[in-house]
DNA sequence: GTCTATATTGCGATAGAC
DNA sequence: GTCTATCGCAATATAGAC
């Protein structure tokens, strides 16, 4: 931090700040303080604040290319539901402040939303509903299944563990020590869903 | 609106603005000519703006009361369950910027968010966990499943339709027409899962 | 109750010295 | 590249007239 690259520091203070009080919430002058830069070094590096970011945006969602190894492996479907599961848990882990960008974006959409969150988050789950409809035509998931819906439903369940936390850690034991049992437990839910015995009809 | 009754106006436009750019995204400025009112008016009613956000949010997040209704009912787990999938959406349609509240306070509190979102989260929260549990002692639901990652999973499913929305609604239909197709499928996908035949051993 | 006018503070950006 | 000093503007809040 310390190392001379100020454009670094500010990086990864900004990282912190914006993703705790949101673009809006913080001001180039305690940012600058924060990461112990002058805040002309903002405009120098940046162009300004929105330009730091959405550099910051920019870094954050680079992540998001990783779906398409998952799409491109050789594996059966529910396989890379799995895989899915395990590398959006794991994402959060890498990226404490993703999710935070995430949702602020999905409901305070800045300029950048369109630009940079949009696309990443809709290439994702676009492999996810081809994963779901591979499934289906392989008759490994039942054919009532609404593809884009239950990719959705997928998505949601991981993200919302993570998003509802500051919620819940007061009875809900988040650290990553849990992350095994919380995959076996997602991907059956997911999977075999609740009921101790199969309900007599479909849908 | 012009009905001389200038409190609710601002609480009105308020909750349309708050909701789209949040509290730091809005000045009273802003706010007070979008309603037709001094800008005097917001000190007045509510003692600043952080005082007229904090009623939009007590405002919106009343509606969560309802879940008491809901855990009082003479009714099987898995009927509590669809109620609470039924109200969770009908609330989304009722109340269009109540996820905005909700999300944007849990990525970016605010100073109201430990005295109003959480325990309102918190509630409902323990309410779904219990109806889970009911389900387990009563040997409806497979007893192998951890009642709090249960609860968050179901919730998550739900929200996180309506919270992508933006995200997704190039290529998904998020009219109400849809509602009672996505209740039935969202119901079979966590009852059944998706699989089309049942796996061999359980978790 | 409601307004206009204003006090005061803090904001983002940048000119210019080094 | 980095800093300090400052400009111009917009923010919230409020005093005081009506």
């Amino acid at each position: 931090m310390d190392k001379k690259d100020f454009r670094a520091s500010l990086i990864l203070t900004a990282t912190h700040l914006f993703a705790e009080r949101g673009l809006n919430g913080v001001s180039i002058r305690e940012l600058s303080t924060a990461a112990g830069v002058s805040i002309s070094m903002i405009s120098y590096y940046f162009e300004g604040k929105e330009g730091l970011y959405s550099s910051v945006l920019e870094e954050q969602f680079s992540c998001f290319e990783y779906m398409q190894t998952i799409k491109d492996r050789e594996s059966e479907p529910l396989d890379k539901i799995e895989e899915y599961i395990r590398w959006s848990i794991q994402r959060n882990r890498d990226y404490p402040h993703l999710l935070r960008y995430y949702t602020s974006e999905l409901t305070n959409p800045t300029r950048y939303f369109g630009i940079i969150v949009q696309p990443a988050l809709e290439k994702a789950l676009h492999i996810l509903i081809d994963i779901i409809k591979e499934g289906i035509t392989k008759k490994q998931f039942r054919d009532e299944l609404n593809p884009e819906d239950t990719a959705l439903a997928m998505a949601g369940m991981v993200n919302y563990y993570f998003l509802s936390s500051l919620a819940t850690q007061k009875f809900i034991n988040i650290l990553p020590e849990r992350d095994e049992e919380l995959i076996r437990h997602y991907m059956d839910i997911f999977t075999r869903g609740i009921l101790s015995q199969a309900l007599p009809a479909p849908l």
